[in-house]
DNA sequence: TAGATTGTTAATCGATTAACAATC
DNA sequence: TAGATTGTTAATCGATTAACAATC
């Protein structure tokens, strides 16, 4: 039951940890080691231990851990299935396939909104949703009040676009832009650089050859 | 002029700093310092410093780096403009829009095929290419030797189609469905994980909370 | 109880930062 | 030359692994 800091390279594994929880549970395992886990995810038995005891003992001596129960601690931790509210803006091709995630409903996010500015589209259905004009987005956030938008929009648009979003209330951005996003007090900022994965696929390919 | 083998961690920054280095050629500036670059990327001076040395010496003493230099270096080593051929399995919305990803090209990068086992998409255009059956595939494969394939196919699917892939010679795989595709000897796997990313901004926002 | 496996402390390893001599 | 800034070594910091006592 430690107090310390979460440092972040333990946080940027729980998302992998929780997905392997996942896994056992689809496959109706309901008990596993340290050990066992470590052989499945080819870390070490030691790294999951101290992983897991930054947020609490999770264990048992003896026994080892409780799937469903860790399952539900680490989603906890990562704050699934709070029911956040989330909006998708720019409704093109990425923005259809984000819509689409179904991991996305699976881990407890509610898909509320999806806008773009190109009136050809509004009106338009994507998955259960209906495309909205992105003029009324202040309308539809003062009313609604998400948490997370998704942002799905040219690199031109998407300083301007966050900065709005920001001013009307949203909480946290996924943004899927070239143009990285700076941090900002009180507002997540979570920039994915698709063309990074690429380059070290490509990095990995170079060197396969020496 | 280290011969070290190069840290996973260090490998993972590169991409970031082939973007900042194109960043600043697009600003015109050609010339920059340890220092400089530090401030605007948010790390110290003496990690660049660090960093870059693991693969020789880029700079010069008293002057900085120069810009259109290291960003050529810094793509050679990420094996870039090298024009791999690259093939995209599954046209759905994912495959559209990483079709449509303009970087692609930007990176050196040569798409010259999506597939799609769906008879009703063969045929359409996508992006300056026409969908091919992917009952066709081994043959287009061993006409035209791509190196590289994105899988954006379901998840049921990726397994076998991977597989597949390797077996007629694909020597790199991005693969963007939520199954995970295990290393393998002398093929490179890169799997992205959008949720994961999903995941640690939900932890994020549930942090900021406290 | 005996066996198993955690939680946690201590040891090791590696990555980051600081410092400065080399040199443009 | 004097000033600036790298390349590189040494010091520090943090993360990973090993070990084992606690305990189910």
């Amino acid at each position: 039951m430690k107090e310390r800091k979460v440092p972040d390279v333990v946080a940027r594994r729980l998302p992998r940890y929780y997905r392997y929880l996942d896994d056992l549970l689809k496959k109706q395992i309901y008990r596993i080691s340290s050990s066992e886990l470590s052989r499945k995810m080819g870390v070490t038995a030691s790294q999951i231990r101290q992983d897991f005891n930054f947020f609490g003992g999770f264990g048992q001596q003896g026994y080892g851990y409780n799937v469903e129960m860790l399952h539900k601690e680490i989603g906890a931790i990562l704050g699934l299935y709070s029911g956040r509210k989330t909006i998708i803006v720019g409704a093109g091709y990425l923005g259809h396939a984000l819509a689409n995630h179904t991991n996305f409903k699976k881990r407890g996010f509610m898909l509320v909104g999806v806008f773009d500015n190109d009136k050809a589209k509004v009106g338009r259905k994507i998955s259960d949703l209906t495309i909205s004009d992105y003029d009324g987005i202040a309308d539809f956030i003062s009313e609604n009040q998400p948490d997370i938008a998704i942002l799905a929009v040219p690199r031109t648009a998407v300083k301007s676009v966050a900065e709005n979003l920001i001013s009307l209330g949203i909480k946290a951005i996924w943004n899927f832009s070239y143009t990285e996003l700076d941090e900002q007090e009180n507002v997540v900022i979570e920039n994915v650089h698709l063309s990074d994965s690429l380059m070290m696929l490509s990095y990995k390919l170079n060197a396969l050859d020496d």
